[in-house]
DNA sequence: TTTAGGG
DNA sequence: CCCTAAA
């Protein structure tokens, strides 16, 4: 029956006819099992850690009376010295931007402004990157030094302070602080300075306080101003913590995430409000993915919250309700208009980022750019912590987690249409940056300084490593034996595809430069914490500029993942043995953990294989695949092609058997 | 929701 | 990668 309906609609012949497949819902059900959850942590949250970071660094050292103040808690003035001794080492550039600039001390959202502003003011040539490079790095240095401190504050604080996640949530929305001064509210300036201890600074409650509040509160209106620093001040929810909660009933936690969408808006969105504390605990990669899409273009609010229940995405939640798994599917459908490109601003100000364009008419020359950058992302996390965990120990985990991160050093990457501008010395004019019609194509990424981690986990692994050959665990910490979180399922035997050395996990498979690091010591209870970084070179991106200008169209593309040597290699064997017209098995056997990749992006991919191997090595680019994986891809491009005419002409007899009969 | 294909 | 017709 299923093999007839397949040939009815023209899917290639199987090389064993496929065993009666479940219902669809089952099928489905299985699927969603097999861990298309996502359970990672939001890149935006680590964003936001960062941003909160920083963003205490930048309240509390700009004014001079109030440094006094923090500089105890936040290692301000002399203390610096310290933390940039230590960090001189790692920071090549870092030694001569040191104190008296004042990029030194940006935090990244203010980043912008702060560069904005010189540029502005002096009339100067645009910061080039070599000064954001400064700003970086510092900031990297000032996440270091604000350790543990504070953390061990905030620990305290949490322990008494384990209230609903919506609770939470709100309250870190009144933290939220909008772009520009606002005056402080009174009331959130003092709930934050509580907890904020002697930070200096309250944050300010704006229109973010409006628009956390309940489901009914919509701003579209004014997602301009607004938006742009919301995110980056939210994290700093008085406790330089990222808003990330860890309730303690038994329900898996959620992360919530006001990413940029959201952010950017201001505002709830009505439709996703009601999503906001649903009960459905997890999250399925799409939707994630989309949250990350948007938040990586900056787009307008879509998605009101990240839930992400198992801390460990690598589990499959069996026994979870399934029944929430397929609503994120699709959830994107649930939205207003169909495609996330309707959802394009029309207000030129809300741009987070890029190029605050000048008319090129009357600026020929050395005319000031100026550019704002609104947030950087920060790599993937991966956090996995016992219930018993507490608020404070997840906190200390995430902060430890992104310090050691930024502790590694980072380097700035400038992104033009989404490639790599990789000389230095050109201009922006050369470059196109100063043009208007690029501001929304320019981007700047944070990526690990030079290599120095552990290369044989870099992108570049052996080309003929075999998947399966490669059983480096994840960077993820495993809990020990015996010491099995509640978050971690059993995984359904079926899942597990024959081959299970198939299977590409896209954490270690994407996961090019592994920022790891253990938690825990400063906590028993955080059972661990590691960083994995998401991605090769997008790693840090940046969100770009909203690419918003063109009117409301926006497009909201993907971030490139080329498919790795290995990743290759499992797709490859993986349709050897299934044959094309079987993305979803394919997918399902072979990348069943690489939440990046769909179907849809298997059968593309194959595409390129067999277009790849079909034209001369010298016309191919990026990373070279094997020929030995092409000629398999031919082989295996041709014979299932054979099997599928077959196929085609058995059953075309059939029909005219019948027709006849 | 999946496939298949064009863009 | 995206988009979308078809099934």
């Amino acid at each position: 029956m299923v093999l007839q309906k397949r040939l009815d609609y023209g899917f290639n012949g199987y090389q064993v006819p496929p065993t009666p497949r479940a219902t669809r819902s089952a099928r489905k059900r299985r699927s969603f099992q097999k861990g298309n959850e996502e359970n990672q942590m939001c890149a935006f949250d680590l964003l936001a850690i960062v941003a909160g970071k920083l963003l205490f660094e930048k309240e509390s050292t700009p004014n001079s009376s109030k440094t006094s103040t923090n500089k105890d808690q936040f290692a301000a003035g002399s203390s610096n010295v310290k933390i940039e001794c230590q960090v001189e080492e790692k920071l090549s550039k870092v030694e001569a931007s040191a104190q008296e600039s004042t990029a030194g001390r940006l935090f990244v959202p203010d980043l912008v402004t702060q560069v904005h502003e010189q540029n502005s003011s002096s009339r100067g040539p645009l910061c080039n990157q070599r000064d954001l490079n400064l700003g970086l790095a510092s900031l990297s240095k000032t996440c270091d030094s604000m350790d543990s401190p504070g953390l061990e504050k905030l620990d305290d604080k949490s322990k008494s302070d384990r209230g609903t996640f919506s609770g939470k949530i709100r309250k870190s929305s009144s933290t939220f602080s909008g772009f520009g001064d606002h005056k402080p509210d009174e009331q959130a300036s003092k709930l934050v300075k509580d907890e904020l201890n002697k930070s200096g600074k309250a944050v300010n409650n704006t229109a973010s306080d409006i628009c956390s509040a309940e489901d009914t509160v919509i701003c579209d209106e004014k997602p301009a101003l607004v938006n742009s620093h919301c995110i980056a001040k939210l994290p700093l929810c008085g406790n330089n913590i990222p808003n990330v909660s860890y309730p303690e009933n038994r329900d898996p936690f959620n992360v919530v995430s006001r990413d940029d969408d959201e952010n950017s808006s201001g505002c709830t969105h009505p439709n996703s409000t009601r999503k906001l504390f649903r009960p459905a605990p997890r999250i399925g990669d799409r939707r994630i993915r989309k949250i990350w899409a948007s938040k990586y273009w900056k787009v307008p609010p879509k998605l009101k919250d990240v839930t992400l229940s198992n801390v460990d995405d690598n589990v499959k939640p069996v026994s979870c309700k399934r029944k929430n798994y397929y609503k994120y599917q699709r959830s994107e459908r649930l939205y207003p208009f169909k495609k996330r490109r309707h959802f394009g601003y029309s207000l030129p100000s809300n741009s987070d980022g890029g190029i605050s364009g000048q008319n090129p008419s009357f600026q020929p020359r050395d005319s000031p750019v100026k550019l704002r950058i609104k947030s950087f992302r920060v790599p993937e996390l991966f956090i996995e912590l016992p219930e018993s965990a507490t608020i404070g120990s997840l906190k200390r985990a995430v902060m430890e987690a992104v310090t050691a991160i930024l502790g590694g050093g980072l380097r700035v990457g400038v992104l033009l249409q989404g490639k790599k501008v990789r000389d230095d010395d050109k201009t922006l004019l050369q470059t196109g940056i100063s043009q208007n019609g690029q501001s929304d194509a320019l981007g700047f990424s944070l990526e690990p300084s030079p290599p120095q981690i552990s290369p044989s986990l870099g992108p570049r692994r052996s080309p003929f490593l075999l998947p399966c050959d490669t059983p480096q665990p994840l960077n993820r910490y495993h809990p020990p034996p015996g010491v099995i979180p509640h978050n971690i399922c059993a995984t359904s035997p079926e899942t597990q595809p024959a081959t299970s050395g198939n299977l590409i996990d896209s954490d270690h498979d994407s996961a090019p430069s592994p920022v790891e690091m253990s938690v825990g010591k400063s906590s028993s209870n955080s059972k661990a914490l590691v960083a994995v970084p998401a991605v090769n070179l997008e790693s840090l991106a940046v969100i770009p500029g909203n690419r918003k200008s063109k009117g409301s169209e926006i497009a909201q593309r993907r971030i490139r993942r080329p498919f790795s040597v290995a990743e290759v290699e499992a797709l490859v064997q993986a349709v050897e043995k299934l044959g094309t017209g079987r993305w979803r098995d394919v997918k399902l056997r072979a990348f069943d953990n690489a939440k990046h990749r769909t179907y849809v992006d298997l059968k593309d991919k194959w595409k390129t294989l067999v277009h790849t191997a079909r034209i001369s090595p010298q016309q191919r680019r990026g990373e070279p695949v094997p020929q030995e994986l092409l000629d398999r891809v031919l082989t295996a491009h041709a014979y299932w092609s054979q099997q599928q005419a077959k196929q085609q002409l058995k059953q075309q007899q059939q029909d005219t058997r019948l027709f006849l009969c």
